[in-house]
DNA sequence: AGAAGTAGTTACCAAATGGTAAAAAGTAAT
DNA sequence: ATTACTTTTTACCATTTGGTAACTACTTCT
């Protein structure tokens, strides 16, 4: 069975020469729902590629509250990019919103390999900025609509991932609260 | 007088040498107050770089309003991002926010450019990649907040903007109707 | 200076959303 | 199966925000 990792790569350039490379820098963990792979205000030592299951970066507000930048699935890398490249803390916090299984990557191994490979840091760097400005767009279809509207958006953009992960998260996301949430499924019903 | 755009790549890196190739590839203009720079459903063929002013990159929502997804200022290089890389059409326009001077590189001659210096695209690709996190971030730390508290937000991160810029264009930028605003800014007093 | 146009303010009411609380449904543990 | 626990739903009222409209302040043009 092919690693999800390497697959994912080679849909973009053929890696096949590297495999071992990369697979010797990479371990695969598996977490469960509500686990939390990167605490806040610690510095990110690894990068994680989602091989199954839902991350999300999160981070608590001032009154205590969950609120949620982002949802990360399948096929995607997940860290916090600023303090993984400069190793400082980050304010966030990633955390399994089901179980998932990755591969993680430390900084060190991911630049001995970008030393070794430097086509792999440029596959990795322009795979990386596309999903940055694809979380870019997301955002700003939201931008301006109403509440029931960004729940619909949500819907027609990740179907699935609302029967993946629960609907507090969802609601932190979209920027609602879990009993407005709620009631707009009602309504859509 | 040294040029902005090179002032501020040296800021970064010691562009000296080419400094020349640089401004040939760049050209000086201006543009008033509202006037476009790129419009809707249009290919960008140009990145710009911003001496002085504001632009703002916005798009008109489906009841006909204008939603303002960026203000970008001095010092900042402007443009939609995967557009203008795969030169497909944007859906978001650049438009003046304030009488602002740009440098205009066309995409031609920025990719000779790079492909003389490859350092330069490394260099450049890495400012708008710093810059983008930092939109994220800033877009985060609206999320989940109420209209009062963005605005204060915007005033603690961008003050001079409020002063440069168009209430409805900070309205906009903040998901809050005008009147909204305009209420809110009498509370603060 | 006066007129016309644009931008910002204010007031009012309507609609959307938040917050508290309790019930219902679902999940996990014994 | 029963219990305990968590998540989701529902209802209610309070608060925030939006939309319409009129007014004021500012610009710009002649």
């Amino acid at each position: 069975m092919p690693d999800p990792l390497i697959t994912f790569l080679k849909k973009f350039r053929d890696v096949s020469p590297d495999e071992g490379l990369i697979m010797a820098a990479a371990e695969q963990r598996s977490y469960k729902e509500g686990e939390v792979l990167l605490k806040e205000n610690t510095i990110p030592r690894e990068i994680f590629f989602i091989c199954n299951g839902v991350l999300k970066i999160t981070s608590v507000n001032d009154k205590g509250a969950d609120v949620t930048y982002f949802f990360l699935k399948e096929n995607q890398f997940c860290t916090i990019l600023q303090s993984f490249q400069n190793q400082q803390p980050a304010h966030e916090r990633i955390v399994a919103a089901c179980d998932v299984e990755v591969m993680a990557i430390s900084r060190v191994k991911l630049y001995e390999l970008y030393a070794q490979r430097p086509y792999i840091e440029e596959l990795i760097n322009s795979i990386v900025q596309r999903r940055l400005l694809e979380k870019i767009q997301i955002r700003n279809s939201y931008m301006g609509q109403d509440a029931a509207t960004r729940y619909r958006i949500f819907m027609e953009q990740e179907p699935e991932l609302a029967l993946r992960v629960p609907l507090a998260d969802i609601a932190s996301y979209l920027c609602i609260t879990p009993q407005s949430l709620s009631r707009i499924r009602k309504n859509i019903r």
